[in-house]
RNA sequence: GGUGAGGUGGCUGAGUGGUUUAAAGCACCGGUCUUGAAAACCGGCGUACGUUAAUAGCGUACCCAGGGUUCAAAUCCCUGCCUCACCGCCA
């Protein structure tokens, strides 16, 4: 949610700012809104007034034995108008609600501007494009050559399309990455490890900014009621680690504070039909490790940058060749302020896909979630600036690792980094 | 799932319809005193929103949440959520 007072002061800044990012506010209705609530919340708040200091008048006349039957007439004439101007305000701040809530971020100065992928900036590469002698399988070959370890059909069976069944030692090395990743992230980057729920309720996908626009992605357990009761499978840990600072003051010797997850996560893809409709990258069900950090506003672009080469840090022990993008104005996601995407090289589709999107949402969600810091001798709290990236999207991964380690005689080579964690082989070969 | 007891400021805890602002204590901050500290004493001490140049004043709201009754609700009524204890079931 973007600052009120922001968006009442400076709105043509505001709709120049968003409409870099393709979206249009109009202006005319915001400051018709602005101009009715300001009315309406000063009469109510008169009227409140009023009504508080007359009854307060009667309890005192009463306790004096006077009479207080022309008082009571003249306040219960004072209390219809209270009504009906908090109905007329309640409506006014519904609209005025739903409208804010539906503005994405205002995209950093440093974010390039561009309509969509199209135009994301490539800022560094990393690694070498492997070059094979023999004809290369994507991923779902590979696997299905290792004793079906990747099992589609069967996925299928049991739930439907985009779920998958791992199997053997294709299954050990996922459950590997995510152990490898965690160890990573905690040991030497400074992460506190975090086990949280995987359904939340509606308060928290409000906080991260999930509802009230992106519903429709999520798979929830029962319908979602006003008063927010229904739960929802989470679609990135993202959303239970960031909230952990809803309704949060946290003292600022305390910040930054770095959490990380190994989750699974749930989206429904709804609108992306037909995409990546072949192995493991579009799934229903996916694995992923998050990387999130609560920070001061002045330390959150610097935080970027070290987030997002924490996650760099994983392809780069995994020895899996990669870029960074930076998103596009027009590309970024809804709360984000400034994104990098990390792109990973699988040869099978001989280009680089997104692997990793690290995040500075700014305000933006510790708005909504009123997630704040005290300092030192200042009385009023301020919001905090949340971040979060993954650290990688564990099923992805797997994929890099079997296209890019693939090697003739249809075995996969075991990163150097992941054998610990798989019983010290070196190769997941046919034989196996 | 059953029965019972509860949810009040950072913490403890009083408050069953009005009588100045939710008593009091602890913690915390400032001051007096002191060589310094402690103690004692004095004062301060929530959050959001609005108004505003203002993080100054003033106003409004908030005693788990949402409704209701009333001129007036922490207090009465309804619904929900959560916590604790015991019982049942269970990985």
């Amino acid at each position: 949610m973007l600052d009120p007072k922001y968006l009442r002061n400076e709105l043509e800044a505001t709709a120049e700012k968003l409409k870099k990012r393709g979206f249009s506010l109009d202006t005319q209705t915001v400051a018709q809104l602005e101009e009715k609530r300001k009315a309406l919340q000063v009469k109510t708040e008169q009227l409140q007034n009023e009504r508080n200091a007359r009854s307060k008048s009667i309890g005192k006349a009463k306790a004096q034995g006077q009479d207080i039957e022309p008082l009571l007439a003249e306040v219960s004439e004072l209390g219809g108008a209270l009504d009906s101007a908090k109905a007329e305000l309640a409506e006014v701040m519904n609209q005025w609600d739903s409208l804010v809530l539906g503005i994405p971020n205002l995209p950093d100065e440093s974010v390039p501007v561009g309509e969509n992928e199209d135009d994301n900036v490539e800022i560094r590469k990393w690694g070498e494009i492997p070059q094979f002698d023999f004809a290369v399988k994507d991923h779902v070959d590979v696997a299905e050559a290792l004793h079906r370890g990747l099992d589609f059909e069967s996925g299928v069976k049991l739930s439907g399309a985009r779920f998958v069944v791992m199997r053997g030692k294709i299954a050990r090395m996922h459950r590997a990455l995510a152990q490898f990743m965690l160890d990573l992230h905690t040991e030497q980057h400074g992460y506190q490890e975090a086990y949280v729920p995987y359904l939340v309720n509606a308060a928290s996908l409000y906080g991260t900014g999930q509802l009230p626009k992106f519903g429709e992605d999520l798979f929830h357990t029962q319908p979602l009621t006003a008063d927010g009761q229904g739960m929802s499978l989470i679609p990135t840990a993202e959303v239970p680690l960031t909230n952990l600072a809803r309704d949060e003051i946290f003292d600022e010797e305390l910040l930054p504070v770095k959490l990380t997850a190994h989750t699974p996560c749930f989206r429904s893809e709804a609108g992306s039909s037909g995409r990546d409709t072949r192995g493991l990258i579009r799934q229903h069900q996916f694995d992923k490790v998050e990387l999130v950090q609560l920070v001061k506003p002045e330390d959150s672009m610097q935080a970027l940058e070290e987030l997002t080469a924490h996650a760099e840090t994983v392809l780069q022990k995994l020895a899996l060749p990669y870029r960074v993008m930076s998103l596009c104005t027009g590309d970024m996601g809804f709360g984000a302020a400034k994104t990098y995407d990390l792109e990973v090289w699988l040869p099978a589709q001989n280009c680089y896909r997104e692997i990793s999107s690290c995040s500075n949402m700014q305000d933006f969600q510790a708005r909504r979630m009123q997630a704040r810091l005290r300092r030192k001798g200042v009385k009023k709290p301020e919001l905090l600036h949340t971040l979060n990236g993954s650290g990688l999207a564990v099923g992805r991964t797997l994929v890099a690792i079997l296209e890019n380690y693939q090697q003739a005689d249809g075995s996969v080579a075991i990163p150097t980094v992941l054998q610990p964690y798989m019983g010290g082989e070196t190769h997941i070969s046919l034989a196996d």
